[in-house]
DNA sequence: CGGCAGATTGACCCTCATCAATCAAGGTGG
DNA sequence: CCACCTTGATTGATGAGGGTCAATCTGCCG
């Protein structure tokens, strides 16, 4: 139950009853990868996997690397919607559709497993298995985002930060990797534009968190010193206030 | 093409290359109800339809009325996702899990169909065109999360409440009723919960957009007098530096 | 070595949250 | 039928959080 305490936590604290997540690592997306036996394909740093409005064909299972997927609206707004990192499913919001979304693009040197989705789709009605692990990885994406809303909906930009850094740490550990160091893959701009904030916003509060010793931070390098007081961020706009008030 | 063209705003104008959008009014639901011939079911105005942590095991087709969901986090936070009316489906982020996400209540006297999903999965094994609706739900469920993304981590408070009246706008118009002259059934607090602004501001900016001539408002009471102004609201935000600076 | 993208930090200001008072509309019980 | 209470909406005054503009710094790559 690693992959799902891991997943339970979506970028902040929502109620984890029946919270299933995004699948990751294995499991449910060995399932698709088995059954429909997709092809390798390179993606470098900065290149496009996908992009909005081109035809919905396929889904794409990370095998390295990273992704962000981000939107665009008609107005030139655009955002970034979410990032990826190995053994997660890119293109499912092509489903339903006959073209993708919006962008996704690699944050570094990576690799995929592209699985056709005319093959899938056929498939699905004979696979119960594989119809159900679709839906289940819409699903899944679903309350990620929904965990998102509730982040930019009700969270001040402290909070999100936080929730932020919990959020990559606890899936860089389900993957084997170290929960208390690790690598940004994405620059301050583009976290800015998840969480809603703009980029000296999170370099500010990035350098508080490390004045305050949570965190210490050397460019894309983060280090988790104190990870409970991190999480004690989260939520801390009442309890300071009551603090202050005492 | 109505339905599509109402469904391609999706609270702001994302771009709308392939945007299937919330499926509505008829089509695929009654596909839905047509194989599954769930039961009725009232719900009255402040009930429940369903809890979250409650085990899943039906979708719910809107026949009459209108209801909230809301999201609640564990430390007592609580949002509205979204607003839904007749012609919609309740209770998509069920599947995949075993239990629902959130809360859906109520926002007056209503009247559901409720769909047994047990059922549901079987026949979608054994009918293409269910499952494809299906999977069209759940993306269209994701694009209507993803507008509100858009819409909380990028606009200001005028823009969401503009993009918030002309997404009723249209949907209401889609439905047959009136496009410019409508009853909000939600108070001005579960407004500014989707919105991720508080009550006041919400009060505040209807009294502006009256003032300005863009609606009239009479307590739940809307009118929309000038709807390409309201229109032209969602993006002024430099255009108005530029006018100043003229 | 120079150039450039990204990051940090400061100063200022604007939007929106907060606190608070008032008002309107129902609903209820006497 | 009216006084009372509750719930929701409006409006004002004030301040904080975060956006904006700008200068500087760092590391990286050609």
């Amino acid at each position: 139950m690693q992959v799902h305490s891991a997943t339970v936590t979506q970028l902040q604290p929502v109620n984890t009853v029946g919270n299933t997540g995004t699948r990751t690592v294995g499991s449910g997306l060995e399932i698709l990868l088995n059954r429909a036996g997709g092809t390798r394909r390179r993606v470098r740093r900065g290149e496009y996997l996908y992009r909005l409005g081109a035809p919905f064909n396929a889904l794409y299972g990370i095998r390295a690397g990273s992704f962000k997927s981000v939107l665009l609206t008609e107005d030139g707004r655009e955002q970034v919607t979410g990032f990826h990192m190995c053994g997660e499913v890119l293109g499912l919001d092509g489903i339903g559709s006959e073209h993708y979304t919006g962008d996704a693009v690699a944050l570094e040197d990576s690799e995929v497993i592209e699985i056709p989705f005319g093959d899938l789709d056929a498939l699905a009605c004979h696979e119960p298995a594989l119809q159900r692990e679709l839906f289940r990885l819409l699903a899944g994406e679903i309350q990620r985002e929904r965990a998102l809303m509730l982040l930019l909906g009700s969270m001040r930009a402290e909070e999100r930060l936080a929730a932020f850094l919990i959020n990559l740490s606890q899936r860089l550990c389900a993957r084997g990797f170290s929960a208390h160091r690790f690598l940004l893959r994405m620059t301050r701009e583009e976290i800015g534009s998840l969480l809603g904030l703009k980029l000296e916003t999170v370099s500010r509060i990035l350098s508080r968190f490390q004045a305050e010793g949570l965190i210490a931070v050397q460019n894309r390098e983060i280090e988790i010193v104190a990870m409970a007081a991190l999480r004690a961020v989260i939520g801390r706009t009442e309890a300071r206030r009551e603090r202050e008030a005492a």
